[in-house]
DNA sequence: CGCACCATGTAATGCGTTACATGATTTT
DNA sequence: AAAATCATGTAACGCATTACATGGTGCG
């Protein structure tokens, strides 16, 4: 699904496969990421079918650089699977609640160091959805006249990092008490 | 890390791959799952590291099966596991964000009817995390004594599920609003 | 008679991570 | 002088999914 991701990227404008990297990273990481070297092989695959074409561009003061464009291929490609309906979750992978699922035998003290640890790293993402991803989706907006639609859902989808980290850290300062009281 | 998933429910008792599928199904799948085909790959691997051990059982009414025991190699690894500090997040992957923050070229009516959808399904997991969830756990913690603890522990978890979904199908009633007003 | 459930596995394929490999420029 | 950033890629490995393969029991 990478694919759909890069394709989306690529329907705004043409780019290498760092900067797509650097979109990624400054605004779907909270629910898409990939790995450079998995984005260079994407790429890759995506020109193989027709999806994008690239061509290479000599620059004189930094490493010569790979421009991806979408095709027309591309595009219908995006929208077909954009209108596709999603008939089923997306299953999830929480390594921090696996493990406290299975810690009433823990010591308590490594227990309660585990869940701390986690509620301040949730706490810094909280922020970061708060006070760094606005100004990333403002910057990206307006670059180009006619998004204000897009920016509406970057924005909504912006919300949903602040409102899960913030539902997280409630949760794991509930977890520390009922350890604290009860263990 | 479906290693430690086997390990915590062998850790309970022994338990065929069919029976730790079931297991899975009925407490962690909004954390964690697996497929059969894995699990039964994955315990073969176990076997080789000495972390479990196995014979097999001949049954006269059903087919024989393989019952997976945790030798106490498997106890302490599980152990080390648990205590082991996650100084890192979870990377998610939610298809449905995804293609939301790139819909904003779609028709009006198919992005409604792919949030509409999606709404439903979250408001049924809700459900089945308030509804159903709570009774597998009862179950499980009344097979035998002295899972007191356990069983707060997996409450804990089937809440995070429940406010989890609950939050999802609030953000997902707000942007269909969103695109009903302002697409 | 057909379907669901019990029960275990292998093989092919796909997707992702980590490590390896290179090298220039810019900032500290 | 060292570290970060820009820039691209390959190779090995690991984990997961899907499809294939088999076959008995119980229920409606």
């Amino acid at each position: 699904m990478l694919k759909y991701a890069l394709l989306g990227f690529l329907s705004y404008q043409p780019m290498s496969g760092y900067e797509l990297k650097q979109r990624m990273d400054s605004s779907t990481t909270h629910f898409w990421h990939a790995k450079l070297s998995q984005i260079y092989v994407t790429l890759k695959a995506l020109e193989e079918e027709g999806l994008v074409e690239s061509k290479l561009e000599e620059q004189t003061e930094r490493p010569d650089k790979r421009n991806y464009q979408i095709t027309e291929k591309g595009q219908s490609e995006l929208s077909r699977w954009l209108a596709l309906p999603d008939v089923s979750l997306s299953p999830k992978k929480e390594t921090i609640i696996l493990k406290l699922f299975f810690s009433a035998r823990l010591e308590r003290e490594t227990l309660l160091t585990q869940l701390r640890l986690q509620r301040d790293l949730h706490r810094q993402q909280q922020a970061y959805y708060r006070d760094v991803t606005p100004r990333a989706i403002q910057a990206a907006g307006a670059e180009f006249a006619g998004l204000e639609k897009d920016a509406l859902l970057w924005e909504a989808t912006r919300k949903f990092g602040e409102d899960y980290e913030a539902l997280y850290v409630r949760w794991l300062e509930d977890c520390i008490q009922l350890v604290e009281k009860q263990f």
